[in-house]
DNA sequence: AACAGGATAACATATTTATGCGGTTGATAC
DNA sequence: GTATCAACCGCATAAATATGTTATCCTGTT
């Protein structure tokens, strides 16, 4: 018998969630909550194998109820639910111990097998999830993106701007003329398509040139 | 109709995967090869949906085909299949761009359920797959650095200031005039403790604040 | 020898940025 | 009720940046 937690704050999909799992064998909604202002006593006393935890809800938000239970249990599964396959909460999500991301649209049945994998230790990710994960995952440490073959000494030059130096102090640090720097500071742009300091700088990060 | 492709070297596995595959309505294998020697040539000629590929061949293994296929053609899925769930492994796929990890003893209905998925843009995965994904993921970066405590429209302000807009942009972005926004970066400067744009980016970059 | 390209440099000009000063409004806290 | 603070706006000025054009020197390639 797989016992659950619920946190969703419309009542319409509490009560929704907690008829459909209830009626289902082998589960068991052991209680249904609108907020997780008092999560972790909640989650001590009751003991669930799973929770399902809406992201978005008023006060304590998922995030910061799936962080505060897993300070003190990191046995628990947690389901993260959305409306929104949303970057920044996916990322926040899983790194703070998420065991699974569905979106609400996800149809009743998938639910339930969800759960189940999650439960077995699995990750059960809705397909639009998983491919952001994916996104995320090769973005991060992809060794360098294009080369923009940039030459030594504009490769120099744009590690200077990387670290705020002005065209004088670069032009000093590298015993040159303030216009040289210029003209190096001109191709970098033309190279790496942009055209303000700033830009490079970001580029500069964004493709690990530095 | 969804074309498909698969490369495997194990005869069995291969001729099973084809009769499955083409056994089922609305999938057709356009060919099945026992390596990757001339896979480009192969992907060009037949323009498949989707790739079946086996990652542990002989001569030019799965991830290495994978490689060079994305060299050439970055639309086609490719559904990568192996029988371990191998750590290193799927790193190394994930982040060469496959668009779903599956293990072999995946059972028939749900592989074609994958190869479904994986064409309408999803990342299907084995769920033991899956949660490795999200273990690599939060045990890779985690601390934040400080908070800087920037005001909400000021964090606004220096997302627009990374991604390179000029101070008119960012007036006619927000709405708001020139001269709030130079009173914004001035507060922002202060507060991340720099005194250029430039600055600001890199700033925001290293200490993860976008 | 001719050529391409990198590094150097100068000059001019328009735009953008940095920084100083000043101010109003509205919401929240004490 | 007044103190605080984010958000808003204006004006002025100096510094920095962006862009264009031109030119020399050197090195490696064809």
């Amino acid at each position: 018998m797989t016992k659950l937690l619920i946190y969703e704050d419309n009542p319409q999909l509490r009560e929704g969630l907690t008829m459909l799992i209830n009626g289902t064998d082998g589960f068991e909604v052991l209680a249904a909550f609108k907020n997780c202002n008092t999560v972790v006593d909640e989650v001590n006393a009751w003991k669930p194998d799973v929770i399902l935890m809406d992201i978005d809800m008023p006060g304590i938000n998922g995030i910061e109820g799936l962080k505060r239970i897993r300070q003190v249990n990191a046995e628990v599964k947690i389901l993260m639910l959305t409306v929104f396959d949303d970057n920044k909460n996916v990322f926040q999500a899983i790194s703070s111990g998420a065991n699974g991301y569905v979106l609400k649209k996800t149809p009743p049945t998938k639910l339930l097998e969800y759960i189940t994998e999650a439960q077995s230790g699995g990750a059960p990710m809705t397909a639009s999830i998983a491919t952001q994960v994916l996104k995320m995952f090769s973005s991060m440490n992809n060794e360098k993106g294009e080369d923009y073959n940039l030459s030594d000494r504009e490769k120099q030059v744009l590690q200077f701007l990387v670290e705020g130096y002005s065209y004088k102090m670069i032009a000093s640090e590298m015993f040159i003329a303030i216009d040289t720097v210029r003209s190096h500071i001109k191709k970098i742009y033309e190279k790496l398509h942009v055209n303000s300091k700033s830009e490079a700088v970001a580029k500069a990060f964004k493709d690990k040139i530095v």
